[in-house]
DNA sequence: ACGAATAGACCGACTGGTCGGTTTATAACA
DNA sequence: TGTTATAAACCGACCAGTCGGTCTATTCGT
């Protein structure tokens, strides 16, 4: 009973939402025209404006589907692991393979969210806030249960998640340190910026 | 012989510049008007399209002029120093100077600059890139030199720009970890996430 | 020394294209 | 027949950039 009016109109706004992503992605947001998703997507304004109220709010939607998709993939790996080491080894897989399955949208949260005035900033600030928390509870409990030495996870939390986004932004921009060569590298990097010892990274490289 | 007419030509010019520099921190690109330029500074629109030829070009120019100061500081400060591990210290220290004296330009190349656009974007993809090539530089060296042990220094130098960026970032909008505080945990972050053992990382802290 | 001529600095009303959003008309279904 | 979905023409606010003009100061002819 998979009715076809149903179906058909779902149909039309995943393919405005899948056009949205596509230009906002390679445009950017003031420099993509409504127009422009209209015309990839091949419907009309008319679709546009019936499923989405503005411009603005598709656009805010996408950055949130994004999010959302990141922090309840990752609190859902990271519940399953119970130390701290392999959280970090677990929290950067997670990152790096949504980051690649869904290239566009992640260019949309960490670029195309940047720089548009105050109206969006508080929104990247937020969404930003949400993953450092995320970063900072780990290190926390990590610290706690003595897996690593205390320190400030306010700034440590903050410094790793601006050092992944550099990457991955380069990543999604120039193709370049590929996943498979940042992976071990990073995690070397924020493993020992923490101050876990040599010893302990070799054995999780070892696996 | 101070020509008043050259002074105060030169002061329209400034004037512009600096309210340029103040409306673009705080609105933006896209939500500055070049009007709001012009009532800011106490000038008038022939005054500024007299000075500068665009809106994007005046723009550029200040992105230019905080990667200019910024790069020329930094190389002078790294020359001056001879030990790797001192050079990360001495090079924190310029960034956060640096950042901390220019805050509504640091705003602007950092914050601003992103999410602009391809035209835009390419230029600011130049800057980051800028200063992580210093940064692999004077990595590569430390190496070469035995003071870290080898790695994978554009991953490790993407990582620093990328934590250093976001910890800034955080203390332009909000003022929070602010530098005094930030400075030595960043330090030992860094220092740590390349290898430096525990016992010169304290060293460096007890000066 | 003094009026006219020239040039550079500056002013602000105006314009023309651009786009987000609306409206109206129609088609497909229930 | 009414409701939902889609198309396409249309509207009008908005703003970067233009342009005719003014105002000041230096130069030059007398």
């Amino acid at each position: 009973m998979t009715g076809t009016p149903l179906d058909s109109t779902q149909e039309t706004r995943d393919r405005i939402l899948e056009a949205a992503v596509k230009v906002f992605a390679s445009k950017g947001y003031h420099d993509t025209k409504v127009d422009d998703i209209v015309k990839d997507s091949g419907t009309s304004k008319g679709a546009f404006y019936f499923y989405f109220p503005s411009k603005q709010d598709i656009f805010l939607a996408l950055v949130d589907t994004f999010a959302d998709l990141l922090e309840s993939r990752l609190r859902e790996k990271l519940s399953a692991e119970p130390s701290g080491t392999a959280r970090v080894d677990a929290a950067l897989r997670v990152c790096l393979e949504i980051f690649g399955n869904y290239r566009a949208l992640a260019k949309i949260a960490l670029v195309q969210a940047t720089g548009l005035g105050v109206a969006f900033e508080q929104k990247r600030q937020a969404v930003n806030q949400r993953f450092i928390e995320i970063v900072r509870e780990n290190l926390d409990s990590a610290i706690a249960d003595g897996s690593i030495p205390p320190l400030d996870t306010e700034v440590a939390a903050c410094a790793w998640v601006g050092a992944l986004n550099e990457i991955v932004l380069r990543w999604v921009y120039t193709g370049q340190p590929d996943p498979e060569r940042s992976l071990p590298a990073l995690r070397r990097l924020l493993l020992g910026s923490v101050g876990v010892p040599e010893e302990r990274i070799r054995q999780l490289e070892e696996q």
